[in-house]
RNA sequence: GGGCCCGUAGCCUAGCACGGAUUAAGGUGUCGGCCUUCGGAGCCGGAGAUCUUGGGUUCAAAUCCCAACGGGCCCGCCA
């Protein structure tokens, strides 16, 4: 016999016993659900049920007394992996019959293989995951790549569960900031790269804006004092303190592009000026800055693509956000805005009521806000009639949507307010349907301890960094633990390992909480990281292969220590947790769960002999679990983007 | 001023959506053990927590509700 979900299969007997009990001793009772949940303590069975206490008070008796008469209720003869019921202070506890469930459990994983665990879904949907969407203007830093990382395990778990998913990358080159690069990357005569592209991309701009910045606040000061407006002027010159001691550290870290960059700069009567202009130009359409503010960011592009490489994380399509402003998209989207009653225009400006929108339509309760909480307005088009992000970003959503039944956007929890009026503009516009399907992936920030990341200011410690010191000392490692190894294989390991890492300890923390980075977290090879349970996962390899023949009489029956019973157990769960991970998009508890699996292995490991167990029965079955093991630790992984290896 | 997120041993985290059991679970650090056969990136043991505080709901609260405190973020004709 052979179960997708093995524990899924115990939980349905316990259910139909409970169920079954229920209507024999109270057939008056009606309870909506029947409470069944995992006890503190094998001990105390596999499932229990609070039922009694519930019942109790309704009926004034004791919960004890109540828990004895269902469980003499139950007749196990019409069940097949209940061993024994019981009831223990008020609780009815299911007791698992072990040499079945395990007989069970690890035929199944066996037969399933590499398959095993994946339940599909009932109502398998096309779903649009949109993550990473750094701007093109510089390396992806530390605290953007929590972004790829999570969002590239959801896609991994929700193509598991059956979801046709299709990973979307939003590139943001309509803007200020890309026409500053662009402007920057000009003035020192488009110089190839001399190193990696996104990094090179990163200097120019940091040092560009921070010319341009200063210059602009020059003017300003002259203004402010000509007008004789003491405050601004204090005001000023503070914020150009500020970036005059930035440019001495850019010009200190970058002095050649720097000195080029404030010589060719200075020759412009208003930089700032240009790079309006040829912001201007590009959201026409115009060719000239076409061709040139796509050949900046696909010169960053290019970077992103060699650190996605290395992570493995890979996209289906490159969404231009240029590509609806130049289509009609937009335009029409503001067509129908214009037409809603929640828009209204003030003084040329085009705004949006998004307050009104919830209101109105009833929305707040259903969206989880209080009825106290005022959502801001928004500003849809400028005075100029250009658009805003939110604005351009509705079309895109709408694009989204005419290809998938759900969006998911992984994007940081500072997002959430402009993310939820995107919601209601969907409300506005009269596409519920497709606001109930858009989702908001917020995660929090990751911080330095010491000071403000800014990319605008050159500061932050770039993924690239991360990664290559995570394998240095991934390298540094294996060669200390495996020296009879070449060096290919060492490099190889050092790479998977070090990246392994890295994934791991941005996965593993609960997106909502916030994280300060420390090398400590990300360079962890100990307990609770990826190179723990590769390194667990490599050690059940190698039992494998000594054990050379396949186990040919397995008796089940013989694992009957309290540690081979928590790991069939635990590996029969398995199933049930990639389920709450895929709908309710959590994926730390596969992380979680593949350390508790690693946790209980080595356990074993150091406990009980494998091959060397006697009779062979239960040697052979130690062999199937360990064979069992190592398939979940594997699946596992790879839901994560972790490699799972056979030898490290 | 309004709103959102976070607050669990020295430090890092799990548990909170769906309230339940003697003893709040791990890791790290700390103290002490294990060259135990199959890989020591490992294993075993000790010490370490008024679950931020105060109220409330409940037979039962780390978990639900209210308030306060501490930290972060957002409220732009930026993206």
């Amino acid at each position: 016999m052979v179960s997708e979900n093995p524990f899924g299969e115990f939980r349905r007997e316990c259910e139909g016993a409970l169920g079954y009990a229920l209507e024999k001793v109270l057939p008056e009772i009606r309870v909506a659900a029947l409470p069944l949940s995992k006890p503190p303590n094998i001990e105390f069975g596999q499932l229990a049920s609070s039922l009694c206490f519930e019942l109790a008070k309704k009926l004034n008796q004791k919960p004890q007394a109540l828990a004895e008469q269902l469980v003499k209720a139950i007749d196990k003869v019409d069940f097949s992996l209940i061993a024994k019921v019981s009831s223990v202070g008020g609780y009815v506890n299911f007791h698992v019959d072990f040499a079945k469930f395990s007989a069970l459990t690890l035929a199944s994983i066996r037969q399933l293989g590499y398959g095993y665990g994946f339940l599909k879904t009932a109502k398998p949907l096309k779903v649009i995951i949109e993550h990473t969407s750094v701007n093109p203007l510089h390396p992806i830093h530390i605290g953007q790549a929590r972004n790829p990382m999570l969002g590239d395990a959801l896609a991994r778990i929700l193509q598991s569960r059956g979801h046709a998913v299709s990973k979307h990358y939003y590139i943001d080159d309509v803007g200020r900031q890309s026409s500053v690069i662009a402007y920057g990357y000009v003035k020192l005569g488009k110089p190839q790269p001399d190193e990696k592209a996104d990094h090179f991309v990163g200097k120019i701009y940091t040092v560009t804006s921070c010319i341009v910045e200063i210059n602009r606040l020059k003017k300003a000061l002259v203004m402010a004092k000509a007008v004789g407006d003491m405050d601004e002027v204090a005001r000023v010159n503070k914020e150009l303190d500020d970036w005059v001691s930035i440019a001495a550290e850019l010009k200190e870290k970058f002095p050649s592009i720097f000195d080029k960059l404030l010589a060719k700069i200075s020759e412009d009567e208003n930089p700032e000026e240009e790079i309006n202009k040829l912001n201007r130009a590009y959201e026409k359409g115009e060719p000239a800055a076409k061709a040139l503010i796509r050949e900046v960011s696909e010169l960053c592009l290019e970077g992103f693509r060699e650190t996605q490489k290395r992570v493995e994380v890979f996209y289906d399509s490159w969404d231009w956000e240029s590509d609806f402003v130049w289509s009609s998209q937009v335009s029409e989207v503001l067509q129908r805005l214009k037409a809603s009653p929640f828009v209204f225009s003030e003084g040329g400006v085009l705004e949006f009521d998004a307050e009104k929108t919830a209101r109105e339509l009833q929305l707040k309760a259903k969206l989880g806000l209080s009825e106290a909480h005022e959502i801001s307005p928004l500003t849809l088009v400028r005075a100029d009639g250009t658009t805003l992000y939110t604005t351009r970003d509705v079309a895109y959503t709408l694009w989204k949507f005419s290809r998938s039944e759900k969006v998911i956007n992984v994007i940081g929890m500072e997002q959430s307010l402009a993310q939820l009026q995107l919601k209601l503009l969907l409300y506005a516009l009269g596409y519920g349907q497709y606001a109930e399907n858009f989702v908001h992936f917020a995660y929090n920030l990751v911080t330095l301890p010491g000071y403000k990341m800014s990319s605008r200011r050159g500061r932050y410690i770039t993924f690239d960094e991360v990664l290559d010191e995570a394998v240095e000392r991934a390298y540094e490692e294996v060669s200390k633990r495996s020296p009879s190894l070449t060096e290919a294989e060492k490099r190889k390991i050092a790479s998977f390992v070090g990246v392994g890492a890295v994934r791991y300890a941005l996965v593993d923390v609960d997106a909502s909480k916030p994280v300060v980075f420390t090398w400590d977290r990300v360079l962890n090879f100990e307990t609770n990281s990826a190179p723990y349970v590769q390194y667990t996962h490599a050690r059940a390899c190698s039992i494998l292969r000594k054990a050379e023949k396949q186990p040919e009489t397995p008796a089940f029956e013989l694992l009957s220590e309290r540690l081979e019973r928590e790991l069939v157990l635990a590996l029969a769960g398995f199933p049930e947790i990639f389920v709450e991970a895929a709908d309710y998009l959590k994926p730390n508890l596969i992380a979680d769960y593949v350390n508790a699996l690693a946790d209980k292995f080595n356990t074993f490991y150091n406990a009980l002999p494998v091959l060397k167990a006697e009779p062979l029965g239960l040697s052979d079955a130690r062999v199937v679990l360990t064979d069992a093991i190592h398939i979940v630790l594997h699946n596992a992984l790879d839901l994560i983007g972790v490699v799972a290896p056979e030898k490290m």
